[in-house]
DNA sequence: GATCTTCTGTGCGCTAGCGCACATACACCG
DNA sequence: CGGTGTATGTGCGCTAGCGCACAGAAGATC
């Protein structure tokens, strides 16, 4: 079901009020993220903050061995290029499209105006920053605690709520890439879930089939970053209804997220 | 060399012009801050933001199954209570005092006061905010490809620079804690250090023998928290010089790091 | 439709780190 | 100064995940 680009697909946008938002809107640039894509990397000047819409981005650190790990993502509920108004202009970490789509994107020079009028622009901002570092906080302990089919729950999970099709279009060895595991391991979860019936997938492709099912055999973090940017980021008030999602979880008030009797009923 | 307590120990209070500081100085209140005293647990309220001296608190999360994981610490270098800025009030992880010592206090509500007139107050709580990130960051990646000796390393390092004298009062155990790993892992690991004369312990206490062994055998997280650090604190402007270190390492300019020769020297 | 690329499945030996169980020994305190 | 609690040392079996190597299979390309 893709949805005509709006701005309003971005929830930070779509919490503008009429007046702030109508001082952004002709700034804003709807730019294509294809998969792959770097926003930005280490130490390089960003030049842009980017207000995905249908696109996900993922945070990530390269070790200087070359072993990668995703510390945090970032899709509709987020922006990408904190440091711009944090006033560390770069980071450690790089940006890498992980699923492709569009966003909006706002030069750095008009996204430093708009916060330093500390307007309602600002707190949105700084609140989506504290929900990106539980991002981080818990990212760390869970690379730590949980295995890895805990941790390619989460990351389905997490990335299911972002995206409005049921089907991800993400290879293993990507996956891999981001939770910062072996490909092979990642193949051997995703076959359990599978014989489970939690998922389908083929080459490149992973559906949703048991939502419930997959938060069954998750750790605890993926409950506890989406309650984190629920809380965050709920009580700002939406400019048009019915248009922005109201929740981290794109689905959130649809008909219910478990489709496993349907696929069932269809296939048996 | 216990210096008297001082507020501009705090990098970050040091930081503020004489004009700024002046509003706040009567609003500072110095407490102690005991070994394991919880500043915040989660989803608590947060009544006061505390600005270390020569405590280190370790913020972590502890997960459903009891076990921990140290995701950030802050020394003088920084503040804890980043959420009450931020907007978020609370946070999920836990705030515990690693090292005893001292801290001012500010009240939330003069934090913020503070923070919302967009001063310069602002500008170097958000840019601490953002080398909080990294180190968050820097840990996930950390607790997924590094060895248990090579995070011991990091961990001993970024302590070593945010106290003043060479011996660290923490026991292996609480190390095991932070690093959520076991403690024999720890003892094993410190073993090896100390056997190749890096450090020297004793039942709670860790004295630095060799600032550059131990880089040698950290990974680079460890290089790379500090050099953020640096860098996103370097260019503020102290309010009184020589007083307050204008680095996170609190033995940067003073005289060399090693003391590996002086004390082969005298024991040999 | 044949070819070629890329993704997924599987096996196997290896290692780091875990969990547990004690032994030892240091430091404090009465 | 001896006793006691706590910190550290060590051994051992176990498992998750790694690295590698290769087989099979699905799509893309022409």
């Amino acid at each position: 079901m893709p949805l005509l680009p709006s701005s309003s697909q971005n929830h930070l946008l779509a919490a503008l009020p009429q007046a702030e938002f109508a001082l952004l809107e002709a700034h804003l640039e709807l730019v294509a993220l294809p998969l792959g894509k770097m926003l930005y990397e280490p130490g390089t000047q960003l030049q842009h903050a980017y207000f995905p819409t249908t696109a996900i981005v993922s945070l990530h650190y390269v070790t200087e061995s070359g072993a990668s790990a995703e510390t945090a993502g970032v899709g509709n509920e987020g922006v990408v290029g904190i440091s711009l108004f944090m006033g560390g202009d770069t980071t450690s970490s790089s940006a890498v499209v992980q699923t492709a789509g569009h966003a909006y994107r706002l030069e750095r020079r008009r996204l430093k105006q708009e916060f330093d009028r500390g307007s309602l622009m600002q707190r949105l901002l700084l609140r989506y920053t504290q929900a990106l570092m539980t991002q981080m906080s818990q990212t760390a302990a869970c690379n730590r605690h949980h295995s890895v089919e805990q941790q390619l729950c989460r990351w389905l999970l997490l990335t299911y709520d972002r995206v409005s099709s049921r089907e991800l279009v993400i290879t293993q060895e990507l996956i891999a890439g981001m939770l910062g595991v072996r490909r092979e391991g990642v193949t051997e979860a995703a076959g359990n879930l599978q014989r489970e019936g939690f998922i389908s997938y083929r080459r490149g492709h992973i559906s949703v089939l048991d939502k419930a099912g997959l938060e069954s055999r998750a750790c605890e973090c993926y409950a506890v970053v989406k309650k984190e940017l629920n809380r965050l980021l709920s009580d700002v008030q939406y400019r048009q209804e019915g248009v922005a999602p109201a929740a981290f979880d794109n689905r959130a008030g649809l008909s219910g997220t478990s489709i496993r009797q349907d696929s069932a009923r269809r296939s048996g």
